[in-house]
DNA sequence: TAGATTGTTAATCGATTAACAATC
DNA sequence: TAGATTGTTAATCGATTAACAATC
């Protein structure tokens, strides 16, 4: 149970699974069956089946799958019953966005702090927070049990930033610089969200459409 | 060229490409083999060769690759050598953030409107934009050859604006609510950035280390 | 020329799909 | 019981890796 290894395939179709079992939730679907499900989602039957094994057997011969149980089920394997505390460096507008998208607080995600360098904003409130100086990062990662740290820095200053959270102790890193960073520590887990990647795919399909 | 089919896999890893090769450039490296290309990367040698073939013979035996051509190459492919006029629906912190990325118009996407349902910021200026109405967004888009339409709106809103955006002829959608549009045109490309499954994948690095 | 490195074919590996016995 | 649908094994498909002749 969660002890073979896992694709990376099979973990980028969680969240989708996740969020597609609390759409049925909320239309007060109590069961589904993996043909059912696999058609919403555009899988197939087998493959929703083969996902949902590697993690357990949550299904029922000849019924199919309790959706309440199943949501349940996939957000405790996603980790999202568990609270992360999680840090924002660089308050502009896509860090106060992520601050200001309560959705993350109701998946047990808490922005306990903001950072930036910028002495023009450091001091004011934003989503009710105040705005720290990057100085004070270190220690408060170490005092206040923060996992995840989140850089909506440019590049150039993410690289360093994210070694001081390393050092620091956090470990994750949600990363919207555009660079793939090389940390010191491999423990600590990087998740890239890079904006420009993606409108560059997006124009490939543009350009080459069948 | 550019004919046969291929492969997400190898679509993902374009911008990266175009990345990297980007940084070899700022360092004024002027030639580097798929060995040396793969390493920085962390793929394989051959696996840069195999993706890179699908559209060409970029190399050279001996030798290896060109940075400069290589990159030029690269933009061509992914089509932002093209322009590309954008607009952009919802102008939350999250929808100002991309009018203020700058990097975008050096890749060719221009935004070249914002529009909002929300009355106390239609009017305003924004990165030196107007915000207007979505009423008007069905002639802008006709009269302005517009390619792309970025969806920084809540998901319940998000569906009926893509059905607006695909039958007032935009080619994309860069959709950042949090759900799978399902469009009445299967022509028109939707490229996601679903942060929320973005961070629910780290949580999920973070529940199941090795 | 000798050395380096490509483009490409063949081999391998892994992910997806199909099939079906087990069973609710 | 009959019907539905799972969990899982086997078959297939596709992507990655290895190998190497071609050639700069």
């Amino acid at each position: 149970m969660g002890r073979k290894y896992i694709s990376d395939a099979v973990i980028r179709r969680l969240p989708r699974y996740y969020r597609y079992l609390g759409e049925l939730l909320d239309n007060h679907i109590t069961r589904i069956s993996s043909g059912e499900l696999s058609q919403r989602m555009g899988l197939t039957a087998s493959q929703v089946r083969q996902d949902l094994n590697h993690f357990g057997e949550f299904g029922q011969q000849g019924y199919g799958y309790n959706v309440e149980l199943l949501h349940r089920e996939v957000a405790r394997i996603l980790g999202i019953d568990q609270i992360h505390n999680i840090i924002i460096i660089g308050v502009g507008h896509l860090g106060q966005a992520l601050v200001n998208y309560t959705n993350f607080e109701r998946r047990g995600f808490y922005v306990v702090a903001l950072f930036d360098i910028d002495e023009n904003i450091i001091g004011q409130t934003i989503g009710g927070k105040i705005v720290r100086p990057v100085e004070e990062l270190k220690d408060f990662i170490k005092e206040n049990a923060v996992d995840i740290g989140v850089l909506t820095i440019p590049k150039k200053e993410a690289v360093q930033m994210a070694n001081i959270l390393v050092e620091s102790g956090v470990k994750g890193i949600w990363n919207f610089a555009s660079v793939d960073l090389a940390l010191s520590d491999p423990s600590v887990i990087v998740e890239d969200v890079h904006l420009s990647d993606s409108l560059m795919r997006l124009s490939y399909k543009l350009s080459n459409q069948n």
